[in-house]
DNA sequence: ATATCTGCAAAAAGTTTGCTCTACG
DNA sequence: CGTAGAGCAAACTTTTTGCAGATAT
C-alpha cells in the first residue's frame, strides 16, 4: 500500500507498477479509455490498492501524488471503471461505496460490522458447495459472491474507525486482513 | 389511534394478518418496544411484505394506511427494527437501503444468468459452513448473504438427491423489480 | 481540431437530528 | 404522570451535474 510520494512518471519503486502505466491503466487503454493524467494516477491508485478503499480514501491516495484531482474527478472515474467491468463496487455498510479491481481474483468477504473491517478469504469447501447446491437446482455455477457480516467474538473494545492505511491485523488463517 | 379502523383484510392467498397485531409487531413487543400507532402500521407492511422495499417504499405503504406517518418515523423505525434483529438491512445497490423481515427465513438467491429469474433457496449446511468459516477467523456470524449466477442445465436430469437441503422455497415469488 | 474531460460549486438524493408537542405504559 | 416517540424541517452525507476552460488523440 502506499505509493511512492511522487507525481507522474516512472516510480520504480512498487513491484511492477508505476503511476504512469498501471494494469488498471493498461486496461483502460484496452477499453479504449482517454488516459488523461489524473485517471492515469486513479488508476494506479487503484492497481496499488490492497484494500476496499471508498471514494474518499481514493481522492485521498490520489491526491496524495497529484493534487490537481478533484473529488468529482474520482466519482467520474470510478463509476465510468465500474461500467466497463474493471473494477466492481462492493456494499459493505456504512453507507459509502467501496472498489475493488475485477483482476483480483476470487474470494469472499467477511465484514466486522463493528469496526468496518474486511477480511478477505478463499475457501474451497464453499465453492464446492455453492456448486453443489446450483446443481440440485439445476444450474451450472458461473459466478458468485458471499458476504459475511460478524462481530469479533474475543473481548476487544477498540473501535477505531479511521480510513487510515491498511491495518494488518493479528494473523489470519485464511487470508489476509485487508480492509 | 390508531390505524385504520378497520381490518385490513388482504383478500387473496394472504396470510392472516392484521394491522393492529402483525407477526413483526408482536415481535416488537416481545422485545420490550413501546408500540404506536404508526409503528405498528409500520410492523403490519413489513409482515406484509414479500419483497424488498426500501424506505420510500415502506412509507407509502405505511402512509396508505395511515396518512399520519412521517419519513423520519419509517428512517427511525427500521433502524430501530435493524438493530433489535427483528429487520435486515439489504444493499442491493442504487443508493438505497430495502429492509426485509428477519424472520422471512435466511435465504439466498440463484439468479439465471440467462433469463434473470430468481430463485430464492435455503440452505442449513450452507449456513453451517459460514458460521463455521466466521469462527475460524474470529467471529461471530451476524448476517450474511450469498448470490450465485448460474446457467440452467438443460441435457441433465434433476437429481434429487436425498440430501437436497436445498429447497426452492418460493419460486413462485415474482413482482420482479430493482436491479 | 474537437469531442471528451476536469475543477468548482451548486444540486440531488438519502438519512439523521434538534426541538416541541403527543401519547404509550 | 413521566419518558420515549412523532412531526417537521433543517442539517448532514454521499454522489451527481452544469458550465467554462483544459486536454488527449
Amino acid at each position: 500500500m502506499v505509493i511512492s510520494t511522487k507525481k507522474m512518471g516512472r516510480v520504480s519503486a512498487a513491484p511492477s507498477t508505476t503511476v504512469g502505466d498501471s494494469p488498471i491503466a493498461r486496461l483502460c487503454v484496452k477499453h479504449g479509455l482517454k488516459m488523461t493524467g489524473q485517471r492515469r494516477v486513479i488508476a494506479y491508485v487503484l492497481s496499488e490498492a490492497e484494500d476496499h478503499p471508498d471514494v474518499e480514501e481514493l481522492y485521498r491516495r490520489a491526491s496524495a501524488l497529484d493534487s490537481r484531482i478533484s473529488v468529482a474527478t474520482v466519482y467520474r472515474t470510478v463509476r465510468l471503471l465500474e461500467e466497463k467491468g474493471i473494477l466492481e463496487r462492493r456494499d459493505f455498510g456504512g453507507g459509502r461505496a467501496r472498489y475493488e479491481a475485477s483482476e483480483n481474483g476470487h474470494h469472499y468477504h467477511l465484514i466486522d460490522i463493528d469496526s468496518g473491517k474486511v477480511i478477505e478469504f478463499e475457501n474451497d469447501e464453499l465453492v464446492g458447495l455453492l456448486a453443489k447446491i446450483a446443481a440440485e437446482l439445476g444450474f451450472d455455477l458461473m459466478s458468485h459472491r458471499a458476504e459475511l457480516f460478524g462481530r469479533r467474538i474475543s473481548s476487544s473494545s477498540q473501535q477505531g474507525d479511521s480510513a487510515a492505511d491498511a491495518a494488518v491485523k493479528a494473523a489470519a488463517r485464511s487470508s489476509g486482513h485487508k480492509e
